[in-house]
DNA sequence: GTAAAAACTTTTATGCAATAAAATATTTTG
DNA sequence: CAAAATATTTTATTGCATAAAAGTTTTTAC
């Protein structure tokens, strides 16, 4: 059984959490401060600070749960007939940014992504880096499926595949998340340009057959 | 002929600069603070604000600096003969990180990687944009030199091909500069294992020839 | 069941970034 | 040289972040 002590951390946790997820949407996150916060949750200021370090902690933890459900769902909702690899790219890449825009507005992604460089190495920070991880998951199980299928070359290695992709994937999506005029269209369409390029290398192309 | 306003302000301008960058060096970036580099200026703190808005804004107009240099002397130091794309594209990153690390410590990169994100749209991270948009040119510039010397596919655009390899390269940079532990090595592994991936799906495989 | 110990939260205080408005100084222009 | 324009500095305020001290509540052990 769990202590009381650890019933209430978690309830406090989850109150500064759930509280902080109301105000970023209604005020913005600049504007909401961490006392705001702190009295939407019944708790002090310095517990909000004890418990995330940093106001951008307290987002990533927000951002973290949400993931964690687009995780849940993404494989799942991902069309499940074989099509070539750069479908299957643009129907993550596009899955990925609606989820992003459904939870959160782009001013807010960017300091997502700012915390996550800046607060490196703290366990919110790598917790967040071990969803990515998870995501490029989500892009190998396919690969390997098509591989199995025949649609991909036996050589190529599904594990460096899918980070690779995901890699790239990613890079677009902080392109999309700059800036407010970017559309998910135009990232699609970048996206679908670069995997063209690299498809067209070739490295067998004399060697091999 | 330049004003004397236009002069003066110049000449804050590098003092701030050059400034920051002396105590960035030595006191490291968060110790720092901006009245710190106001005194070594000899200017008032509010100026600093004024001129560069944000202490990350000092920090990425010093960047700014130092990735001209970069760029102005990368493609002549990168391998004149012509090698393979992967060898290239190690050479390239091999190089940014070298240059990287001898201008700033890691922890140091962390806050301008942030910086250029929250800061999207602002002069000086437009600017540091451009840069890596010139970076990336290198690449592409080399990728028509390997198509003339019939190296590479003519099918292949090497603007799409250039941009996109750029994008991966920056995103392995960027997991180099997260964490003090990971090692110049290991980042062009992973960078080799990347584009070996890549380079073996071979879109047309069954379609053309 | 209760007293001592342990574990947390809150209070209090401080330094610094960021921003705005008012005051002051310097250059430019006519 | 004086008025106007342009900058910088001074002054003041808010909020993030952090540390130490004080105060509470839960646990543990008798």
């Amino acid at each position: 059984m769990s202590t009381l002590r650890a019933r209430q951390k978690e309830d406090r946790r989850n109150r500064i959490v759930s509280s902080a997820k109301t105000l970023f949407k209604d005020k913005g996150y600049d504007k909401t401060t961490i006392e705001n916060i702190a009295v939407a949750a019944e708790v002090s200021g310095v517990t909000v600070h004890n418990y995330y370090g940093t106001k951008a902690g307290v987002l990533l933890a927000l951002v973290i749960e949400s993931d964690k459900q687009l995780i849940a769902q993404l494989d799942e909702s991902m069309p499940h007939e074989q099509g070539d690899l750069i479908t299957l790219m643009i129907a993550f890449a596009r899955r990925i940014m609606a989820h992003a825009i459904k939870t959160l507005e782009k001013d807010i992604w960017r300091q997502v992504i700012a915390a996550v460089t800046t607060e490196a190495g703290t366990p919110l920070s790598k917790a967040y880096s071990k969803l990515d991880e998870q995501l490029s998951f989500v892009l190998v199980r396919r690969i390997e499926a098509m591989q199995a299928a025949g649609t991909l070359p036996g050589a190529v290695n599904p594990l460096h595949l899918g980070r690779a992709l995901f890699q790239l994937q990613n890079a677009r999506f902080i392109e999309f998340i700059s800036s407010d005029q970017v559309t998910q269209d135009e990232i699609e369409t970048r996206l679908r340009n670069d995997l063209v390029a690299l498809f067209s290398v070739c490295i067998d192309q004399a060697h091999s057959a």
